[in-house]
DNA sequence: AAAAGTCACAACCGCTGTACA
DNA sequence: ATGTACAGCGGTTGTGACTTT
């Protein structure tokens, strides 16, 4: 589309796109600047509606269990902001880039310097996300349906599952794992982590996987 | 009071994956 | 098998508010 605006949105806009979706439900976006009246391209009504305007969106700052989970999430997942968003509700996958970005990065840049003083980094202590090579349909941690059809899928799942606890968890230095952390801080604050992940929806079963099942 | 610097947030851009013809 | 359209994601940039000098 030739000359679409650009730029902060008014309140009117906001107005016609809530309506449309309102009217017409969420996706389609490519419908959405024609049937809302909007003289924006679809991925601006999109990222409006999904960081801004879609109901029950939590603003302000965030607690310290949220930053605790965006920690230990990020150290699990790495910049998988959409999946790291999947396990707070209410804040969306921006709010948390860019609280990253803002915040916790230079925290952790600060803390590895002081970390770098103590003990120098080698291979095994690096915790890097692996390569998302899935047979096809991928089985996105977070994503993947609950289709016990699909054996094969469930399998690959949990071994990616595995690799990834197996890397959170063996950090090369002997602390626990994050993980286990996660369950171990919030059993003692007697927090029900389990809520937290209730509704991850693969079908690998994660609880057996993060030793939920068994009372570890 | 004003200029400069910093921060937080909103939005854009480019890329990838998927569905479908 | 290939091309196209679309949705979605992460990185990056822009902008306004706030703070410091």
């Amino acid at each position: 589309m030739e000359g679409v605006r650009k730029g902060m949105w008014t309140p009117e806009e906001d107005i016609l796109l809530r309506k449309c979706i309102e009217t017409y439900g969420q996706g389609k976006w490519h419908l959405v600047p024609l049937r809302a009246g909007l003289n924006r391209c679809r991925k601006s009504c999109r990222l409006r509606w999904l960081n801004y305007l879609k109901p029950n969106i939590k603003r302000g700052q965030f607690s310290n269990d949220e930053v605790d989970l965006i920690v230990r999430l990020h150290k699990l997942l790495g910049n998988r902001w959409s999946l790291i968003a999947g396990r707070l509700p209410g804040r969306t996958a921006n709010d948390i880039k860019n609280f990253w970005n803002s915040h916790i990065e230079k925290r952790a840049a600060a803390e590895a310097g002081r970390a770098r003083a103590q003990k120098s980094i080698t291979r095994s202590n690096i915790l890097r996300p692996r390569p998302r090579t899935f047979s096809s349909p991928r089985p996105e941690p977070g994503l993947v349906t609950a289709d016990t059809s699909q054996s094969h899928d469930a399998d690959e799942c949990t071994r990616w599952w595995s690799n990834l606890l197996e890397i959170a968890t063996d950090n090369g230095d002997g602390e626990t794992g994050l993980i286990h952390d996660a369950c171990n801080k919030q059993q003692d604050e007697g927090d029900d982590v389990k809520e937290d992940f209730a509704d991850f929806s693969i079908d690998v079963d994660i609880w057996k996987l993060l030793n939920f099942g068994d009372d570890a």
